[in-house]
DNA sequence: TCAATGAATGCAACGTTATAACATTGTGCG
DNA sequence: CGCACAATGTTATAACGTTGCATTCATTGA
């Protein structure tokens, strides 16, 4: 039996696909927020609550749009990219390469390298880790004498519940 | 003791990282389009050379002007981008994800997943591969029940010679 | 209370990357 | 030739991202 905290708590399931209320995810941004010293301003926490409530990878041009119609006052290209780049700095937001949108990130408390993979058919992305992946990249970067700064791994393809929606 | 041979061959070596002369690498791609039945224009061709030239990644729009000094006859970037296209479709050619540009790929006569270690300060990319990392992505893939088609995988960060040059 | 400071945001313009829609050219073939 | 189809040209525009500078806001310290 779980009990009820009031604190937020860092998800230890590596694979939880960070199935997470948005509101809880917030809290634990704003906690860590608090212990890092930076501020997480209205501005910061509207962008990553609707990266939470989207459910997918998601333009900076629709978080335009959609903070429009959240704050009757709109916010320009550069605004939403200051707020983007916050949020990547904290680790509470990472960049899809491949689709030039951005997710949040379930486990920011913990450093570690994201694995996505992200459905064509619907838009979806699922968040992972694998520490088996990692150590292999690490070790091929070595061969090279390359020193690692940042790592993409971008899976495309169709995810479960499409496959099971149109089995073509 | 390997003998000259007249046909391109394919290389063996997994991890020549892609030290190929340009020559030769149009050359297989020539040879490969004839045995696949497309077309490898003089626009196309010409593409492929400039990104095996260039060694590092290539955004379109310097390729376009890396034509117009080449040409002459400018063009514009629809054409540009559909030779990328046909050279991508070919697996001559791979983009960048992160980086919004193109670099050819070495090995276009095998299936398989490019890896790329791109340095941040020289801009160069060495094109790798590990068939251990496709392996886990595949078992990562198949936990959650995704189909894969396209697989991602990028490492941001400084290259030994970079290193070797400014060891701060 | 009121400057002074520095961080955050607003704003206008612009730069870069990519595509849509439609016209034209070129090539092989009956 | 005349047709069909692939490839390229042309114009315009969409989508993504940045620069530079002005303004606002919160904090701090006299």
């Amino acid at each position: 039996m779980t009990l009820p905290s009031i604190q937020p708590r860092p998800c230890t399931d590596s694979n939880c696909r960070g199935q997470h209320a948005p509101a809880e995810r917030v809290a634990l941004a704003m906690s860590l927020c608090d212990a890092r010293g930076a501020q997480l301003t209205t501005l910061r926490r509207q962008v990553l609550e609707l990266l939470w409530e989207s459910g997918r990878p998601t333009g900076a041009y629709e978080l335009i749009e959609a903070l429009k119609l959240r704050n009757s006052r709109p916010v320009g290209p550069p605004t939403v990219y200051r707020a983007l780049e916050f949020l990547m700095s904290q680790r509470f937001v990472l960049k899809i390469e491949s689709r030039n949108a951005y997710v949040p990130c379930a486990h920011p408390e913990r450093r570690h390298d994201c694995l996505f993979f992200i459905c064509s058919n619907c838009g979806v992305s699922a968040e992972s880790e694998d520490p088996r992946v990692e150590q292999l990249l690490a070790e091929d970067a070595a061969v090279l004498g390359f020193r690692v700064t940042r790592r993409v791994v971008e899976v495309e393809g169709t995810c479960g519940s499409c496959i099971a929606a149109d089995p073509a």
